[in-house]
DNA sequence: CGCGCTCTTGTTTACGTAAACATCAGGGAC
DNA sequence: GTCCCTGATGTTTACGTAAACAAGAGCGCG
């Protein structure tokens, strides 16, 4: 800035108006500096200028794995959301679920540039393992940290129960479910909220068949699935999962929907284009992005820490080709 | 800082030591210093530790959209990297593909802390129009940009050949393409690996059906394909194109591979899980994420500018059942 | 017993910016 | 013509850290 300063004959106070597009400077002036920005090729230290003003304008981003459906589109939800604020966006991704891994992670954020932390996954960590920086305005989109942090989430529980009352309205006597991983707080209220359902209709509830979000879990599990002629719905805990599931009943033979209903969760792009198309819950990515940065900013602008907010954004169970009737006495082989 | 230093009767250079863990304290007095530092829920001053070095370990990236599979892969490989690296990585979304867009995200990016930035996606954007500080290290995977910035990028020509290939070493006649959008220079080069390996075999060259990467548009142009009773082959210039592709098929009574064999590219996760398992070009997204972070580190830690290298990641074709022998006169009718 | 070396800690300074305050010139009102 | 007000620009200072330098204490060796 100096050397702009310099080269323009005016003070470094002149400049930074200038760079500042403030106050009022006489045109001419304004041009001899501008051209010297252009000449020196200069552009403003944002360190100065954050270590002035106390502020980034940046959003840091704890994720697992960022490649994943669910994270990548919340993730871009968040970037959006942010960018519309005016604010970019810093991301650490967490390597394995591990406590110490994210712990590691909030530590290296808190080493870097940010006004806030936007926590997408925190996997194993809890509230007490996570060193903040005193005052760090926190959110949250897993379920275990709200009363903690304000948090923000899909209606899971919701999306499940609708999920599972479809099935059971096309006549199926029960529903199966491979479920998500054990440690992760939306694939326990997915199996929950299916759970419910079966319970509250007075039905019989199935093992539940531990998958892990993959489709390669799917595939293995619902080979078991489609070995038994008992199963006609199978309800996933993802649309990956889902897809598993599909590949293993076609390779069994078994018609979908004509002998095994399927539906899954999150509503990827790629679900209408599975073969049948896949009937799912379909959470609003953009929404949850939006909502968490709302709500960290507010707690950013104002400097208040909130705590005991929790945002449920809605879902929407989208009707595919994957899910029918029940097989009756009509179609006994499909 | 200094409130620290008060509180531990030291003077704030010593809460330094303490806090960079380094030279010689006396360990009763980082004792003191640690215990105030805990008290006062201290933890240092990012902006001013960068104003004092000159860098912030952090590196930006450009992409547009984020939820797709190339970009968020790469983002992942290239968030990977850095982490090993000890830099963090600040995300900037391109909304539209606009040349204006590329340009506001850069600059934004150069008010940002970063040290160097690794543009994904560039879009519409061109060397040029690109209004980058003086003297900020850069590093594309968009093949516009080889000869003026490094560039890294996955063997898209050889992908394409081998795809291409692949499905005349199987007996078709000729292979058809759904291409990605005209203005991807990665889908330009996959069309231009298939037309060319077509022409080396002397084979005619069927009309090209312009996609936009999305799996909506595979099934819209997969319909025409299904439709056309001469079509055996299909390269597909992505996975989820394929995926529409293989719904259309399905739909249209078409066998896959027993009538029509199709190809993709890219080895998204679930390619293996669609149905029939997706023959496919697999990119190895953390090797060239590894590989962006390394050519732009060399710049960032020299502060030498490069501008003409170009690494090619290689890329390798997994052969599964969506793709098998051209319908002979064995079996006219699948 | 004193000199000098090492180990620990304190003081000064600079990083680049922008707010607060100071200064100066010009123009309008009386 | 003088005073005051406004608009443009310069000067001083502070943001929090860490390097460079300075200073003081303790100890060994001659």
């Amino acid at each position: 800035m100096a050397d702009v300063a310099a080269l323009a004959g005016v003070s470094s106070q002149t400049v930074s108006r200038v760079s500042m597009d403030l106050d009022n400077v006489r045109p001419e002036t304004r041009r001899k500096v501008l051209d010297a920005m252009a000449e020196l090729g200069y552009s403003t230290n944002v360190a100065a200028r954050a270590l002035r003003y106390g502020s980034y304008g940046t959003l840091g981003v704890i994720a697992h794995r960022l490649a994943r459906t669910g994270e990548s589109r919340t993730v871009e939800g968040v970037v959006e959301a942010a960018r519309a604020e005016g604010y970019t966006v810093t991301l650490v991704d967490v390597e394995s679920p591990s406590r110490d891994d994210v712990t590691a992670a909030a530590a290296r954020l808190s080493h870097q540039a940010i006004d806030g932390l936007v926590i997408i996954r925190a996997e194993t960590a809890t509230p007490d393992t996570l060193a903040l920086p005193r005052r760090m305005p926190v959110v949250v989109s897993d379920s275990r940290f709200v009363g903690h942090h304000p948090a923000v989430g899909a209606d899971q529980l919701d999306g499940a129960r609708r999920a599972t009352q479809h099935l059971l309205d096309l006549g199926h006597r029960t529903v199966h479910h491979v479920a998500g991983p054990i440690d992760s707080g939306p694939a326990q209220m997915r199996a929950e909220g299916w759970r419910a359902t079966l319970e509250d209709a007075g039905r019989e509830v199935p093992e539940l068949l531990r998958g892990d979000w993959s489709a390669g879990a799917g595939y293995e599990l619902g080979r078991r699935l489609a070995a038994d002629p008992e199963v006609t719905a199978v309800f996933c805990a993802n649309d990956e999962t889902a897809a598993g599931v599909l590949r293993a009943l076609h390779e069994a033979g078994r018609h979908v929907p004509g002998d095994v209903s399927v539906v899954g969760f999150d509503g990827i792009p790629l679900a209408e284009h599975l073969w049948p198309p896949l009937t799912t819950v379909v959470q609003d990515f953009s929404g949850i992005g939006r909502a968490l940065v709302d709500l960290l900013l507010q707690q950013v602008r104002d400097g208040r820490i909130l705590d005991d907010v929790h945002t449920l954004v809605p879902v929407e169970l989208v009707v595919r080709a994957s899910s029918g009737p029940a097989p009756g006495g009509s179609r006994p082989g499909g």
